[in-house]
DNA sequence: CATGAATGAGCCTTCATTCAT
DNA sequence: AATGAATGAAGGCTCATTCAT
């Protein structure tokens, strides 16, 4: 089933809605209805008709990002080395949650507002099980790593590079983070 | 540098205020000064008096957790091993700062409310240094980990255990969490 | 007066609109055209088309009590005992009123939104006065009771079968507070 | 456990919400919060501190007459003539619904906000129930009448004195309508 | 005729902070 | 020092009604 086309008019106002809480996002500001609606020009119930919650209006913004994650998450499936494969999509995973800062709150939360939201965020934990176990069955990942830990750790490499301070060294910072977790801070 | 000497009832007060914001924080509700006023049954003045932000009154509560830190950190810098100082001072920075929720925060905090808070954290990012120093003059640590990298990679740590969602294991699972960092998580 | 004649379709919507509002009054539900379009599968518009204020689609709704009491009033002229004709037209109305919830809040209101409604209410008036004057007449009723009052009385009765708490015993009850009234609550 | 006295200007602002209240409810305004703020020309946070809601306001409005009510309801169970005590209880009951349009709400609500409340409809249920039993013992009422008819009657009344239109007779006709009931509209 | 998106006033409620008592 | 009443900006949400499509 998907969403029933919209009018050309509701369509305009709905990529005006994401378009805002979109810049919003990325300025670090938090979604509120009332603000958005201000912002965009035009009423409260507007935005509300369009996303009941701040959170399906997250989760609308994110979901691009998840996507596009999703798909190379299936691309990374077809690769024969297990081991390059599962880098690459966790490499790719870090990096988009620290570019789109609407990821981030997404993955992490436990509920979701939007059913969409629910079956991306499946697909991605079902992608990286996937990968895992290849990598694991492939010998090149340790044992005791489960697959519900990829999601935690991913999202505390996130984490870890925003608590560094400089903002513009984020994603190389996250890169490096991601570098050590996978090598190892110990050598040999 | 000592606080000042309070009066006997207003050293109750103050103790009192922080035992109630101590439980609150434990028990993950936000510090609101009205709230703990309330609890603590006295006026917001007088939580006012002692406390100007709700920031300063947490990091009082995370104090102790700092220098129950900073003083384990000095221990280590004893330690002949420089890999297994290092560990183990990581080890209790992470475990410390998912037993006590007023920790995490504080630590990813930018700014400080308090300047015994910045002192703190200062005492402890040198001793990291130090230890991460000496860990890496052994040959035993990756050597192109610098010291500003483990406020962050304890906090992500801390986080990631918060996410994966089982709260009772959340000491075991940033345990594990840790080992796979120091470690690796790919093998050889 | 006929109301003009619909459209086929428009009177299936007309249809459709009244048969929802009637539920959602039965249940207790306050009627707001919104909401009644979208249970009824259609636009506000077209609800607002068919009934400018929600007042007009609750006496749509009551209308046909209304008629049935009128009905059944006319009868009642017909009865030689002017007495039995008096009790059994207000026994019929309370009853109404307590069975069907539209009709109370339109016979209480000041004022009508569609000329038929004032039209019923003028014809149960003119019934009840009619009706009253006889049992007058007849000296089977105090002489002190007035025609205007016999509306508000079946309200009164109706409210408070329904400030009694019971809903299930609601007609039961009302019926109770009938006799009460007739007889006098004061033996003898 | 009585109220703990307050501050000379949280009482004047006590006594300067109820004065509004009153006016209000005489005037059949809703009470809404922020509307008595305004018109009290003080911060809504002020009148939600004292009344967390409009019912706990109403109620502090209707307490007085509900008071009044209990004190004539005690004076009534001295009279030794069961009849005119019952009747008399009654008249001032239907008077006081009719006069103070707080108490019909707060008469007819099946919750409460405050405990005084719910004190006080126990106490005229009371009241009421001993006055009827007495009235029903000496056998000057009729038998089926329960004590828990006599609420939802009064109600009743004050409700069709309210629905007959004439706002300045309402007194008279809410008398006269006891009358009618207490006697009957059937003559003997 | 039908549609349903848009509007925005309006109500509710919370909470950080100040300041008279 | 302590108290706690007062403040009011701020955010949340609903719903009757209009009007472009």
């Amino acid at each position: 089933m998907t969403t029933a086309p919209l009018r050309k008019d509701a369509a305009r106002n709905w990529e005006r809605i994401v378009a805002v809480a979109r810049d919003l996002v990325a300025e670090g500001t938090p979604l509120q209805l009332n603000d958005i609606a201000r912002r965009a020009g035009m009423g409260v119930g507007t935005v509300y008709r369009h996303f009941p919650t701040a959170e399906a209006l997250l989760e609308t913004v994110a979901a691009p990002g998840l996507e596009a994650l999703a798909g190379h998450g299936e691309q990374a499936l077809a690769d024969d080395d297990a081991g390059r494969a599962l880098a690459g999509f966790l490499a790719r995973t870090v990096e988009a949650q620290v570019t789109d800062a609407a990821l981030a709150p997404v993955t992490a939360a436990p509920a979701d507002a939007l059913p969409r939201t629910t079956e991306l965020k499946r697909t991605l934990r079902s992608v990286g099980r996937e990968l895992l176990e290849r990598a694991r069955d492939a010998r090149v990942v340790r044992a005791d790593l489960s697959a519900d830990d990829l999601v935690p750790l991913m999202c505390g490499i996130a984490y870890a590079a925003q608590v560094h301070a400089d903002p513009a060294a984020r994603v190389e910072t996250a890169r490096r983070y991601l570098t050590a977790l996978l090598g190892g801070l110990y050598v040999g």
